[in-house]
RNA sequence: GCUCGGAUGGUGGAAUUGGUAGACACGUUGGACUUAAAAUCCAAUGACCAUUAACGGUCGUGCGGGUUCAAGUCCCGCUCCGAGUACCA
């Protein structure tokens, strides 16, 4: 029976499912007393364009590791859900009308059945989704948990706010080493007693986890909402394309910054990548300075700075603060108000992202203030600059324009002086900024001192005068955690007398209001303004209509709900558990159990959003007593993105004549919506009167752009690439297609197929142009991102109709390295599909299984305990691309040996099992076993069938090979030496000259100098 | 701009610790089988030069240098491409 995937895949992913293959057991219910493992995949968002073929390459590799590990007698945890809240659902719901619970369940539907035809080994029952009530009841049990912690530094953790509550009884809040707002104010014992219940409650947001925090964000009028950076395009919104400007507004944030140094440290232990540690390492950017007091002239307001060069204060020429810095507005003299006020509306204008690239062009303005430097007490001028953010240290800098670039352009620009404080260098032309090897002068006490020295003594000086003192500073700035959106979780939280109260844990989840439309209030107000019944009750603990809010015993609900991160940050634990989800986030035995991820495998590009978060919660939740880990992600593999190719079209308009048009509105229309009798004048036109159109695009190749004279009204198109097909490089689009793509695309409505005749309206020479055809046209492609946008998506599931979903995962495991991106090409699937052809042969001879209980011969043993050698380092290494390669070679020389055995082909079976599951169960059941092959145990190689005894020698010339010679690996160097050297063919390399030296390293080459 | 990656034949990629560059696969070409096609099997396939009976030679891992008996691999200086850059997930 020749090889049936179709009927293969089916039955065993039926198997798998009605016998719970792979259903991980609690340790209540393992009673082999298995040991634990768990893989996990990064959580996918369920969008709308369904899965394409990008998303399966992680999930593929960390089902083969997963599998493996159950191979080898693990109790292997390999969840998966979904990350179902989120803006793309949003945004289709204010287009749709929508609900987005709606699209996001139809999503998570086809999600889910493309990823069961893949035949993955989940355990389904475990499945969790964010957008859930009884998992976000969880989410918001821990943002109460973060609102009543505060963190003690002396400790490094988190504790119970009431803690804190009894130190201000006792002691006040003076010299507490806690993680609190900047700008708090001290209070001794007494008076905090004194304060008022909601004084208090002020003060003590100063110091929770969470807190409520004024914020600058995107504010985008028109739309009547925040922005991320991403949604700005050149200082307009991406949707619209509306003014977007810098607003305060009071948010949620989370002290994520109270953690900086335990996220760093924390980084040390894990087995993650060099590159993903770093980019976190740099997030959290750790510096060692000090921070400086500055007094300002004539005014009773200090700037603080913080520097990383104390060394160069005596360098300092100016200081630029923020444009947004608080101080500004308080110092500003009134001969600089006009222009400083008007650089801080141009300022607002500017999304962070643009002032932080920009260094090409240099804008400040000068406050008028002076500032006095805090050792030899000369005026300092005070300017403002868009360089500074007001989010980074204190919002000022103390600016050393001879030992930083950026200071330097703007001294130069504003010929602000620049004094060398660098002995024996030049900065004529850019500022010193080298550290070694140089001594300080034109500095006081600091004259001749090495750098090193002299930031010590710098420090010691500005702390004996009490202007300064040293510190440790860090990049990472507490994380936003206010969405002004409908589709995420709602905070447990109402507001009385405007200040934050938390809904009892025990009446938990708060759930998401119904709402009529999905976009903000006309006043600007989130979403979830437009909610009736949004109000708190806090007798009956329950919510209840808004017109009863009376401020006594009903109180209005928060309005903003928690970003994407909330639910993904703490997910990994709730897979643990499994009875007792609505008791608990996961149960104490479950947590002991699992502990944590061993195996993470998922993008790069969370590297400093998810990744840090999470880890941020798991620490948090550790020091609360709820976890008994450390980080959340032992292991992690980041695998690279698959691109798409994306056919681009020319498009040239065509203008219809008043003529024309006439006669197509005089026309009949037919079912499709298409004029018939006119194909020459009208494509596509809708019965609907209201869609006809003045104006068809003319498909043509991308080529036909260099014969274009620059008038020509033209634009460049992706072709959804399901109405294409390739032919050698090129796609083609054909005459054919074009009724199709016009139904399926009203945006491709008057599409139409180029002719010369069109061209020949513009004047252009039709015989100089040679790709022109009449019924299709050529297309040349580009390769991008795969998204629905770029209409380039491949989808799984159309690999897996055609060629079977084992082929779909070992095809692309073979397009390259797991971590690097690649295009998506299928020209290689046939390789595979071949190899599982081959695959099937050796355990059938004339279609019917023969498998036999000979024993294998010598040369079997050798080929098979290689692959096994090389499989199980390439699974350890993720080098599953090379796997793939070992296989083919194995069953390509089995096949040339005509190999039939047992002894061979039933641990070849096990081997191929994790990458290829579905053939793997067949044959293994056809080889005789009840049971599934999943829990067979894996090979291991013997090294006894693998001895070699002789080695080709590849002989090189000055570095270069010239011929191979066998040896026996017995040899010592000298015998090498002396059979090579007697090699008629090394005589005729050396053409009598006599070799200056021969390197012989055994088992490895011969080099001969000379 | 800053941070982190990447670049090897026509294509995807392989190459242990510095030790035969191009494994494996696709594609292409030729052949076998076939009425034919598909499928399958066999052979060749980095470029250039020489040779056409065989044997050879030069160049070659993004670019320019360096270290070494030996560099895709290590060092220095660039170029181009991708990702992240704090409200996409």
């Amino acid at each position: 029976m020749a090889y049936q995937f179709k009927d293969i895949e089916a039955k065993w992913q039926k198997f798998w499912a009605e016998n719970k293959t792979f259903k991980a057991q609690q340790p209540f219910e393992n009673q082999e007393t298995k040991k634990p493992f768990y893989v996990l995949d990064m959580f996918p968002y369920p969008s709308g364009a369904g899965l394409h073929v990008g998303h399966p390459l992680g999930y593929i590799a960390s089902d083969i590791y997963a599998r493996y590990k159950r191979h080898q007698g693990y109790n292997v945890l390999h969840p998966q859900g979904y990350d179902s809240f989120g803006l793309p659902a949003e945004q289709y719901a204010i287009q749709t009308g929508q609900h987005p619970a709606k699209t996001t369940q139809a999503n998570i539907k086809r999600y889910r059945e493309q990823l069961d035809r893949i035949g993955f080994s989940f355990d389904w029952d475990r499945e969790v989704r964010t957008s859930n009530p009884k998992y976000y009841r969880w989410t918001q049990w821990i943002f109460i948990q973060l609102f009543g912690s505060y963190y003690d530094y002396d400790d490094q953790k988190a504790k119970p706010i009431d803690g804190l509550v009894k130190v201000f009884d006792k002691q006040g809040n003076d010299k507490l080493n806690v993680a609190c707002d900047e700008d708090i104010v001290e209070f001794t014992a007494e008076d905090w007693k004194e304060f008022s219940e909601d004084k208090k409650e002020e003060i003590l947001l100063q110091y929770r986890l969470t807190y409520l925090a004024e914020t600058e964000v995107n504010w985008c009028p028109a739309l009547g909402t925040v922005l991320a950076n991403d949604e700005i395009v050149n200082g307009l919104s991406e949707r619209g394309g509306h003014p977007v400007e810098q607003k305060k507004m009071k948010q949620w944030s989370m002290r994520i910054s109270a953690y900086a140094e335990r996220l760093l440290q924390g980084l040390e232990n894990l087995d993650w990548s060099d590159s993903i540690k770093e980019a976190q390492r740099n997030w959290i950017g750790k510096s060692i300075g000090a921070l400086i007091q500055f007094k300002i002239q004539n005014s009773k307001f200090k700037i603080s700075a913080f520097t990383t060069r104390p060394d160069t204060i005596f360098g300092v020429s100016f200081m630029t603060l923020a444009p947004e810095h608080e101080l500004v507005e308080k110092i500003t003299t009134p001969e600089q108000k006009e222009a400083v006020e008007a650089y801080i509306k141009e300022t607002a204008k500017r999304s962070e992202r643009d002032r932080l690239a920009d260094v090409k062009t240099i804008s400040g303005v000068f406050t008028g203030a002076y500032a006095e430097h805090p050792l030899t007490q000369q005026p300092i001028p005070i300017w403002i600059g868009d360089y500074v953010l007001a989010g980074y240290g204190t919002g000022a800098v103390m600016a050393v324009p001879c030992g930083d670039q950026r200071d330097y352009d703007f001294a130069k620009h504003f010929n602000i002086p620049i004094p060398n404080i660098f002995k024996d260098t030049d900065i004529s032309k850019e500022a010193f900024g080298e550290k070694d090897n140089t001594l300080i002068t034109n500095s006081d006490f600091l004259d001749d001192l090495p750098i090193k020295k002299a930031i010590k003594v710098a420090i010691q000086a500005l702390e004996d005068k009490g202007v300064g003192q040293a510190k440790t500073n860090y990049r990472l700035r507490d994380a936003v955690f206010s969405r002004q959106r409908y589709w995420g979780e709602p905070f447990p939280v109402y507001y009385e007398n405007g200040l934050p109260k938390m809904i009892d844990e025990k009446h938990l989840p708060l759930k998401l209001p119904e709402v009529e439309k999905y976009l903000p209030t006309e006043d600007g107000e989130p979403p979830l303004g437009r909610a009736q019944t949004w109000a708190w009750n806090t007798k009956s603990n329950q919510v209840v209509d808004n017109n009863k809010i009376d401020h006594k015993t009903v109180f209005p609900l928060e309005l903003n709900t928690m970003p994407g991160w909330a639910g993904s940050s703490w997910y990994m634990f709730r897979y643990m558990e499994t009875k007792h989800r609505d008791e608990v986030f996961a149960s104490q035995d479950a947590l002991d159990y699992w502990q944590n991820v061993n195996l993470y495998v998922g993008g790069s590009e969370h590297a400093t959003g998810h990744l840090l978060y999470s880890r941020f919660w798991t620490k948090f939740l550790k020091d609360r007593g709820f976890l008994n880990v450390e980080e959340p992600f032992q292991r992690m593999i980041n695998q690279g993105m698959i691109l798409g190719e994306s056919p681009k079209a020319l498009l040239i308009p065509e203008y219809l004549t008043e003529e024309d048009f006439n006669k197509i509105s005089n026309e009949a229309v037919d079912e499709d919506g298409f004029i018939t009798g006119l194909p020459d004048i009208a494509p596509k036109i809708l019965k609907d009167k209201s869609t006809y159109k003045y104006k068809n695009w003319r498909v043509y190749p991308t080529s036909l752009l260099k014969y274009l004279n620059k008038n020509i009204e033209f634009k460049i198109e992706n072709i959804p690439i399901e109405f294409v097909y390739k032919e050698g490089e090129n796609f083609i689009f054909t005459l054919k297609k074009i009724r199709d793509i016009r139904l399926k695309y009203p945006k491709f409505n008057n599409l139409r197929i180029g002719t010369r005749e069109h061209l020949s309206q513009f004047n252009l020479d039709n015989n100089e142009i040679p790709i022109i055809y009449l019924d299709k046209v050529i297309l040349e492609f580009e390769v991008e991102k795969m998204s629905k946008s770029k209409y380039n998506v491949v989808n799984p599931d159309d690999v897996c109709d055609e060629y079977g979903a084992d082929a779909l995962r070992l095809f692309e495991m073979f397009l390259g390295p797991i971590d690097q991106a690649k295009p998506w090409n299928t020209a290689g699937l046939s390789g595979v599909v071949g190899f599982l052809k081959k695959l099937w042969k050796l355990y059938h001879q004339d279609d019917t299984f023969a498998v036999s209980d000979e024993k294998a011969d010598k040369k079997a043993l050798k080929v098979l305990h290689q692959t096994i050698k090389k499989v199980n380092a390439d699974i350890e290494d993720f080098s599953f691309n090379t796997s793939v390669s070992s296989f083919m070679i194995c069953v390509n020389e089995l096949t040339q040996l005509k190999c039939s055995s047992r002894e061979i082909l039933e641990p070849l079976c096990v081997l191929v099992a994790p990458f290829a599951p579905h053939i793997a169960e067949e044959l293994w059941e056809k080889l005789g076993h009840q049971d599934s092959v999943s829990f067979a145990e894996y090979p291991r190689h013997k090294d006894e069938y693998l001895v070699e005894d002789t080695k080709t020698y590849p002989i090189s010339f000055n570095g270069k090979m010239r011929f191979t010679l066998d040896l026996d690996l017995s040899l010592s160097k000298e015998e090498i030496e002396n059979i090579v050297m007697q090699d008629e063919r090394t005589q005729k390399q050396l053409q009598g000259r006599t070799p200056k030296k021969v390197i012989v390293v055994p088992g490895k080459i011969v080099n001969i100098v000379g």
